[in-house]
DNA sequence: ACACGGCTAGACCAATCGGTCTAGTATGTC
DNA sequence: GACATACTAGACCGATTGGTCTAGCCGTGT
């Protein structure tokens, strides 16, 4: 709870994550990370012993908790399942709006880039399903029972992985926007 | 038309194809396509001159063809827009379960891990794109209006892109098999 | 005053990166 | 046979990669 040391770690974790978004993983250097946050490189191995993938591991978790609330955020004053994943979508275009450095989340770009490592796929794994989980619980919330709740976190969530993709590809958030219509609409 | 010359390129795209798609762009060393395809580096540079780059561009490119053509396949018999959806949905799940090492299309590749460069991201939506215009055309097809079916193959298309990232996290196709269901079930 | 652990600092390393360049081979055309 | 073109072959390059290691700073406990 110092801190002091904390900051270093925070610091780094919260450059990896902004690099690995925008290049991924194999496509940020070390050196990148280094310069970025102003760490020297012993640091890095201090508070990581296992170097890039832990760092990266790290830094996909943060951004999780991130995630986690504004998924909570959203839903908070919701009057229904759709009414809060309408919001939750308006969030995500505005984040994607706001600076085109955010430009995946770190769990697709491990995913996609990270080394072979099983551990990496299966953290990812981890993850995403915890933000499933966490919809089909406000949906839950909501009145519906749980496996439509379910059902329908699943679909919202694969729909924004997709739509943030093409979001990317276009550097146009409308179609995240477009996600309410589609589903609810 | 020349067989042998077209050989050592089609060697060149069909490796590198498969390898982005495994460990994305610069997770992949040119040293492994070489080996992959046995090609030497000099074979390398004179059909594709810009290197790295150029090869990747051609592999999305040839990617991309035989996506058209599996959307095509799944719309051919097809009684209705969600028909031809349901059998493009259950055609990419088998080609998911056939071999782990499809494991992104290399335009999502690219476009995480690519270089900042503008023209990957620009040829990257211009092939979702062209996907997603080729869904549409068979849903105008079927009869429906072009509003309709642009939205309808929008929808599809990012739910796709979606479902074949969490699908990767977790190992198992059934949640792009489930797409129908939600979508049209 | 002194020692110790947490942390910083960066020199240094082998391996690998993408890319260039020259030499040589095969093929087709006069 | 001579010559040009298309392609193969791989040695070689400087830059950068992730990772290791030693030296030293600095706050704290005694």
């Amino acid at each position: 709870m110092s801190p002091q040391p904390a900051k270093t770690r925070d610091r780094l974790i919260a450059s990896a994550a902004r690099l690995f978004r925008q290049k991924g993983y194999h496509g940020t250097g070390l050196a990148q990370v280094l310069a970025d946050s102003h760490t020297p490189k012993g640091s890095l191995y201090h508070h990581f012993p296992d170097g890039k993938s832990d760092l990266a591991m790290a830094a996909a978790s943060w951004v999780s908790e991130g995630m986690i609330t504004i998924i909570d955020d959203a839903f908070a004053h919701a009057d229904s399942f759709a009414d809060g994943a309408t919001t939750f979508c308006h969030k995500l275009a505005k984040l994607f709006d706001l600076n085109d450095q955010w430009q995946s989340c770190p769990i697709s770009s491990m995913l996609f880039d990270g080394p072979d490592n099983d551990a990496f796929r299966s953290h990812a794994d981890l993850i995403l399903t915890s933000w499933s989980a966490r919809a089909a619980q406000h949906g839950r919330a909501k009145g519906m029972d749980t496996a439509s709740a379910e059902a329908a976190a699943e679909l919202l969530l694969m729909t924004i992985q997709g739509a943030w993709t093409i979001a990317r590809a276009r550097r146009s958030a409308d179609v995240i926007r477009r996600i309410p219509i589609h589903l609810y609409g």
